[in-house]
DNA sequence: GCGGAGCTTCCTGCATGCAAGACGTACGTA
DNA sequence: TACGTACGTCTTGCATGCAGGAAGCTCCGC
């Protein structure tokens, strides 16, 4: 409900508006609360009592950036301490199918290439064995534009983005032929570069705001420039 | 508690003996079991309730390493968005102190290079100015011997580390060079090898089981070999 | 003697009542 | 007119009672 932009951010999160609301009793709901507190979608206050947590774009940018940092390791992790022959073949025979749904226009296919971008990256962590480095990843991934997909249906409908699909089917294929020769750091930078596509993204639909407006966690999004229409007002 | 092995590994925490130690009703104690969990010390049980979490040499180093992992992106991030000169000073300041602690041997010593060491880590995440990777540190640097402090008290009853307190230091003034220099490669690469300062640590923890067990959270670390006087029993 | 089914018992999860504290407001005074 | 104080209300946090469910044990049947 929070991603959906029921609740706009800085909004108090009151308990019993939200029983009334939820059917349910207050002590689910403020476990609940607490749990999205460490989330991070919401902010503990002081007295007590939690507010929608806001965003701003350079939180944004540095969720993306921590996903690179994050998935980065975990890619060099593979490549310095090895993995299954099965694994990389499995990683391969996905990253095939993104190939053809990339160059695809259907909505069918951008929901299905959607679908196998999250099971390379969720195959990709499961590979490095780090429960650690997974927990650390999911904590950023979770948060609004943070996760690796979470610009491919705003993709689907901006032409100006298609091109990044091929461009991250080749930072997959160069990823897994890193971690095939045991290059830690090359496949730790190809996956720093690969999270950094999200950033181009990220330029590209703050640009088209009637896009943003329709992805989940847009209201959670502060964004300095809210003056979409005028095209350079210079106040000089 | 957990950390000062009230509980050991693998030990239901089931909530009424909790209650009738604690003096708390389950309400809150509740809330309390689910933080930890969150903080990674317990983990939920599929049927409900939790038990104290075990952590392998392994998961140690994972955690060492990612310490690494986002210090250097900290590192990185102050040394390529730049600092104030002010900050850059505050740093070389608890720096040079911690320098001469370093050579002394008294335990007040050690005491005041525990506290300064914390100051200076957190002094540096401050700088780089980033909630989302302060959010992720912390989540990792919570865990049993992953903080940057965590060897210390070690190191003050080993003479056989006492020399990682003066490459620590060095490391710190590289780092705050490196940053200086908007060097953000370096800076990070620093920072990385700055934390594995700890993985040498714990190989020479682990040769001490007497000193190791002293340490805090030591209950929670299951260690492979459990066979500390035999020598080198080779089964051929 | 072994396996399965039923029962008992304990444990977790939820709903609700109560108290303490904080915030806002209004009134009185300087 | 502005500031301080006191009161009222709202909100959160805690304690407790109850119900659902799962696990363990025992007894019966094969």
């Amino acid at each position: 409900m929070i991603f959906n932009g029921e609740f706009s951010s800085g909004e108090r999160m009151s308990e019993l508006p939200l029983v009334a609301l939820l059917g349910v009793s207050r002590t689910p709901l403020r476990l609940a609360l607490a749990q999205l507190e460490h989330e991070g979608l919401l902010r503990g206050l002081a007295g007590g009592g939690y507010v929608v947590r806001e965003f701003t774009q350079g939180d944004v940018r540095d969720a993306i950036e921590l996903r690179g940092v994050l998935e980065g390791t975990a890619a060099r992790f593979i490549a310095e301490r090895g993995a299954p022959a099965r694994d990389l073949a499995g990683l391969r025979a996905t990253n095939q199918t993104i190939e053809v749904l990339a160059h695809r226009d259907d909505y069918e296919s951008f929901e299905r290439y959607l679908h196998l971008n999250e099971a390379f990256h969720a195959q990709l962590m499961k590979m490095a064995r780090s429960p650690l480095l997974a927990r650390a990843l999911e904590g950023i991934a979770s948060l609004p534009f943070a996760g690796p997909s979470a610009f491919i249906l705003a993709e689907a409908q901006l032409p100006a983005s298609r091109d990044i699909l091929i461009i991250a089917h080749r930072h997959h294929a160069d990823l897994i032929d890193a971690i095939e020769r045991r290059e830690g750091a090359r496949a730790e930078s190809l996956a720093r570069e690969h999270a950094r596509l999200a950033l181009s993204n990220l330029e590209i639909v703050v640009e088209h705001r009637d896009v943003l407006q329709r992805m989940p966690g847009a209201s959670l999004i502060s964004l300095p420039d809210a003056a979409p229409p005028a095209p350079a007002p210079d106040p000089a």
